[in-house]
DNA sequence: TGATTATGTAGTAAATTTACAAAATTACAA
DNA sequence: TTGTAATTTTGTAAATTTACTACATAATCA
């Protein structure tokens, strides 16, 4: 019972695999989350444009026995007071309307990365950073942050680590790695060049190489052991905001792991 | 956000005014109030021991139309009782239980912090960086991290920004500063001496200083405005991990709100 | 004892689910 | 492509479960 994602956020999640009449039950779901708590079944489906046993296939679907055992669910992910569906900040948004958007957002990511947490990835760097001799963080840009922050955590328990975010800084540190070397690298896309040119560099040496970033790409290959971190960015331009927040808790898990 | 209190609370204090079979109605719901939720008002009453119509008159005296619409407000107040509450990591806790906690816990740390947001201080923050002819981020520790990762954000949308985790060279930059200089700190306690002391030297001049920290600490008072953070401190050796989260997103806002 | 309140019985209405058939879609072969 | 079989999707209608109402009986109190 404890590990129950967000009703709403695996709905608009899982909403490109559903059939016709699933999807629009989905939306009539999604655009009045609330009232589809209180509303009966036939009163659902009138809304949505389906019959009522598609109603109740779909909430079957989404792991609940019934329609009134759906709503119970609904409703209580509707509880913790976090909007789901509403994501993006929009230009008419005011000082007191934004400010929770972003939060909403970044509970929302957490969430979702709750939800789907690569726990034998994480299980094997744990692993690899206690057996090391040392560590180094390596990120660029908002990464370099984080990197920052690991950097910290893990000096606290006693983990001999290093960070640089200089590229050439990393290079040369890579090129000079031996048995017992981590080197934990950190990026959103993955696909940051110099930071890949530092993983090959480091990768032909007897190093472990770790990542964090996400699944497939470029840098995920080049590594021993990835730990894939699935964060949808809405919006091009604030893209580092919520991805950041997840990678520094699945920091906080390794250190914790650590211990 | 209607201010509705618990519902198992409101049911506790009107015991003694019940009658016999509403009592029991209730005694049976307050015994196992998950059950309730999922339960039929059949299996309720004979749960409880009286018949169906003693268990609907129980209902729409405590407010609710009916039966299912009283399970409806029985599982939302149960939800949003027990999402509150953080969960400890223990030592018996292994690979599969504690990384969900400690997501539990950042996810109720930015739920809390969602629910105090100082709007007004962020307001009045946001004023004053827009109007700065140069930002500093001052952080040490954890939020050296921090005030990094703040850099990399504001520096993006064309903000003249500088951090410096050195404290020595804090108090040079703090002593040499002008009208149009805006000092940001970032502290999770407060209490950090040479943090202090290069507010104290920044107060001496022109420049506007503005804290991200806890509120009443000393570091606050030396600001001429502080946003306060409210995180419940349980653990005291994981201190910084759900603080620090919370800074960040109050810096997005910052970020959002200065575009 | 009469009035009032509390509780239960039985019937009714409503809502939900199931079983099944029609429609739509997909896959595959000519 | 085009037609046909298999599969999936969707809706209709009936069955079942669930919740509610009206009324009758029991209990309580003056």
């Amino acid at each position: 019972m404890t590990s129950e994602p967000n009703l709403l956020a695996v709905i608009q999640r899982q909403l490109g695999e559903l059939n016709k009449s699933e999807a629009k039950v989905a939306n009539a779901i999604l655009k009045a989350p609330e009232e589809a708590t209180r509303s009966s079944i036939a009163s659902l489906a009138t809304a949505a444009g389906v019959s009522e046993p598609s109603v109740n296939r779909f909430c079957k679907r989404f792991g609940a026995t019934g329609f009134p055992d759906f709503k119970l669910q609904l409703a209580t992910s509707l509880a913790s007071g976090v909007k789901y569906v509403s994501r993006a900040v929009e230009f008419s948004d005011d000082i007191n309307t934004f400010p929770s958007k972003l939060f909403d957002n970044a509970i929302n990511a957490l969430l979702t990365a709750k939800d789907g947490l690569p726990l034998k990835a994480i299980a094997q760097a744990v692993d690899q950073i206690a057996q090391a001799r040392r560590v180094y963080f390596f990120g660029l840009g908002t990464s370099a942050a984080v990197a920052r922050d690991a950097e910290h955590k893990f000096f606290r328990f006693n983990v001999p680590v290093f960070t640089h975010e200089d590229p050439l800084m990393q290079r040369m540190l890579a090129a000079s790695a031996g048995v017992g070397d981590l080197f934990f690298f950190i990026s959103h896309t993955g696909r940051t060049k110099v930071l890949i040119e530092a993983a090959e560099i480091a990768r032909q040496t007897e190093a472990t190489i770790v990542s964090l970033t996400a699944e497939g790409s470029p840098l995920a290959d080049k590594s021993h052991c990835c730990i894939n971190v699935k964060v949808e960015e809405d919006t091009e331009q604030y893209l580092p905001m919520t991805s950041r927040l997840v990678q520094l808790v699945i920091l906080d898990v390794l250190a914790t792991g650590v211990t």
